[in-house]
DNA sequence: TATGGATTGGAATTATTATTTCATATTCCC
DNA sequence: GGGAATATGAAATAATAATTCCAATCCATA
């Protein structure tokens, strides 16, 4: 009376991941020579999208007309359409990245409208990105969550370009209940904020050339009480650097005058995300 | 004497690079229809991987037959081993992007230190712009550009998390010498500072779920006075969506709990320097 | 251990696709 | 302008690959 069949409702699978998700779930109920196909499509899938039914089957180990069945099984109507399935996941799978890259800045050069300018910013924030991972020296990364760590109010100083990181930090560091004070000049009241910092506290400073004189006044004079600093900044001729306790190095790609701000970002969220850590771990030490 | 043929010693291009730059190279001296499908299979590699000798054809307007000798001129002896150079090219370009995510990702998961929380931020904010140039839609990008072009005051209005892209797009706007409002909540004014908008200037509102409260308010207020609104925000159900003239669907991707901000800078950028453009588009315009 | 149903292997068949061929058109040189 | 060499189009042919079919095997159940 009930009748199987490809007639039945069942969705096929019309994009990778819908696919792999549908094999992982019935995975246990597969006869065993369509389970070894299926296992061998997702360990091997460029195979799948390049071979033929034939050299599939053979590299599987099993006969093509059990890939057929698998496919049919799936609610594809034979191979040919199961394997679109794997062909476009490599269609949209753009470039390497380094192709991509180059593809995205020759778009974004080339290019006439303002789809180029949004290119170019995506570039600059891949580069930027990149960059960081490859430079950032670890032992930096830990001594300045340590010394961060440490702090019973973290300050955070930046303007300018640089200031929405700072509220970012500023607003990561208040979800993790972390005390902390953004030095804004809002109210003109900077230095009275600043007048309250003690050795116990510690500051984030964050500025780029050309340097804000404000923020390195200010890092001058907490630095001059004897608060410690964790600046980033793009080269090690930066007055922020001879302030601070800890620096980094940020080179930003800059695209249409205006700088990334990804790497900063990825840093300042390292920074924030860490110390709450290494703060929950310092808690339990304490405690246990 | 001479004998032309495959024996020759001419190199057969083996890999994409090679074959890519030995067809730049004898562009000019081969014949008008070689030229075509030479030209066609340089700007659709992926067509060239996938497609079958007679639907390349005639996607690049040539007969099979002519495909067959273009790849023959290249020395191969056939199309099929041609196009085995394009379908190697994106088996090896696919493993190369993945597999440095992947990396990325694996460290971030599998590592100790805090250095696994830094490559997490790294590995959130590429998935996050990898993902936002894909489904970029160039329509909405140029409607929303024109829309803020226009605009007599550009009004920015975001909170907490987006907050940090409202003060970029505010630092932007002002170098370019655009005028802009950041809409914040300090002074507790907000109600005055939207009472001033009229149709005649424009909204960006950024908001991401779970969206603070008073940004929708306040996107509702001002739209109900006619003030058209840009947004960019996670999701077409998104309150914000239905208030805005033209709005933009950011998918960032999370570590740690804190969402990247990285595409969505990235398009806070591209707008904001596209408005620049546009205006000085139409300055242009209306002097000459 | 017999029996029915599901699963599998392997060859036969059908379909699709690449390649070849040949007539026609174009180009280039004398 | 004429003729040879080259290039192109279109259909015929050859090759390759997908699919189907049926007999053999396996497995669970009575």
């Amino acid at each position: 009376m009930s009748l199987d069949g490809p007639t039945m409702d069942e969705r096929i699978p019309r994009d990778f991941e819908t696919l792999r998700a549908t094999i992982l779930d019935r995975r246990e109920s597969l006869p065993k020579r369509i389970a070894q196909i299926a296992a061998y499509a997702l360990d091997n899938p460029d195979d799948i999208a390049f071979g033929t039914a034939a050299s599939i089957a053979a590299s599987a180990g099993v006969q093509p007309s059990t890939l057929i069945r698998f496919a049919q099984q799936l609610g594809f109507d034979g191979f040919t359409s199961l394997q679109q399935v794997f062909r476009e996941r490599l269609r949209e799978r753009n470039s390497s990245y380094d192709e991509r890259l180059q593809a995205l800045r020759a778009k974004a050069e080339g290019g006439a409208g303002h789809r180029a300018i949004f290119d170019g910013f995506v570039a600059a924030a891949s580069t930027s990105l990149d960059d960081i991972s490859r430079t950032l020296d670890d032992a930096h990364l830990e001594d300045a969550i340590s010394l961060l760590a440490k702090a019973q109010t973290i300050y955070v100083l930046a303007k300018r370009r640089s200031y929405p990181v700072a509220t970012y930090i500023a607003y990561a560091l208040g979800k993790l209940k972390i005390r902390n004070q953004l030095i804004e000049s809002a109210a003109g009241l900077n230095a009275e904020m600043i007048a309250f910092a003690t050795p116990a506290d510690a500051v984030i400073a964050i500025s780029f050339s050309p340097y804000a004189p404000a923020t390195i006044e200010e890092a001058r004079t907490i630095s001059e009480q004897g608060v410690p600093i964790v600046a980033i900044t793009d080269s090690s001729f930066s007055p922020l650097a001879q302030f601070a306790r800890v620096w980094f190095e940020v080179a930003e790609a800059d695209f249409a005058g205006f700088r990334s701000l990804s790497a900063t970002m990825a840093l300042a969220m390292a920074l924030t995300v860490g110390v709450g850590e290494k703060r929950r771990d310092m808690g339990r030490k304490r405690k246990g």
